[in-house]
DNA sequence: TTACTAAAAGACAAAAAGGTCTTTTAGTAA
DNA sequence: TTACTAAAAGACCTTTTTGTCTTTTAGTAA
């Protein structure tokens, strides 16, 4: 579905919303073991995170990573684009360059509903809905261990 | 949506077909110019189709790429699978390592169900049904022109 | 059977994605 | 103000994907 940089980013940030609406501000490596990530690439990926702006940090003893509450919430959307550009869910599934339902490709009528409903999902759904669900249902952000 | 790989398959199986349709056997500089992609990376691709089943090629003058009218059309999943592996359209769309509905990841109700119907799309169609429409509607293979 | 045509095979190369590691900088706590 | 902690930055590497090209093999038509 997603890239590898944008699942672990997806997860990280989730992670470390979670432990924020917990008290707490994880650094790299806790982050990375936690989402099972690689942890350099994990650092390099939420520093990218910070910079771009979605994301606040604080170094030396007791720093780490965290959403400043102030701002609004994260739609997948938006760090999809950050992360991956904005080649998915709005092109052609056929592969033409520009999706044209002036001139569409045998892919298009069904495609395009499913594009639409991913659309909606990533839309509607944020790093902070996500991480939500997590604290109230004691959702998985890893595998079961059974 | 896809890689490129299935998107080059992809669009070059149907306008095979579409030839077929239409009594003639395209060979790999006719059928790479027309779907607008690498001449040698599809005539690799093609290679690789017919070596796999899906396809049949006649060498020679007059020969070229040809769909075996006895057998069964071809599902998109299945060109999917054989090109991209099964990696698409059934994992966790968190980046889990399963999808476990015992087990669920923030994603999951959401997600799911985008999954199931994108699995309908491609179980669906396939590289004659989109032929098909084509050779009815007209329907595009490349880009508009205007 | 010769000349031609077209696919088959596979080596090779460029670009993008994914990942590792070292050095530097900035902050905290005692 | 010293010692420690943790992020920032960026060089470097590996793997996968994408793409190119040459040589070989198999077939057709005349
Ligand atoms: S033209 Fe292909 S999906 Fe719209
Ligand atoms: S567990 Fe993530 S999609 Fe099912």
């Amino acid at each position: 579905m997603f890239n590898k940089e944008t699942e672990y980013a997806l997860r990280g940030l989730v992670y470390i919303k979670l432990q924020n609406m917990r008290g707490r501000r994880p650094g790299t490596s806790e982050v990375a073991k936690e989402i099972k990530a690689p942890p350099f690439y994990t650092a390099k990926i939420l520093q990218r995170l910070v910079r771009i702006g979605f994301l606040n940090s604080l170094k030396g003893k007791g720093g780490g990573f965290f959403f400043d509450p102030a701002k609004p919430d994260l739609p997948l959307i938006k760090l999809i684009t950050a992360t991956e550009g904005d080649r998915s869910f709005s092109g052609c599934g056929f592969g033409l360059k520009h999706c044209d339902s002036e001139n569409p490709c045998p892919l298009h009528k069904k495609y395009s509903a499913v594009r639409q409903s991913i659309n909606k999902l990533i839309s509607e759904e944020t790093v902070q809905s996500l991480a939500k669900k997590v604290y109230k249902n004691e959702l998985s952000l890893s595998e079961s261990m059974k």
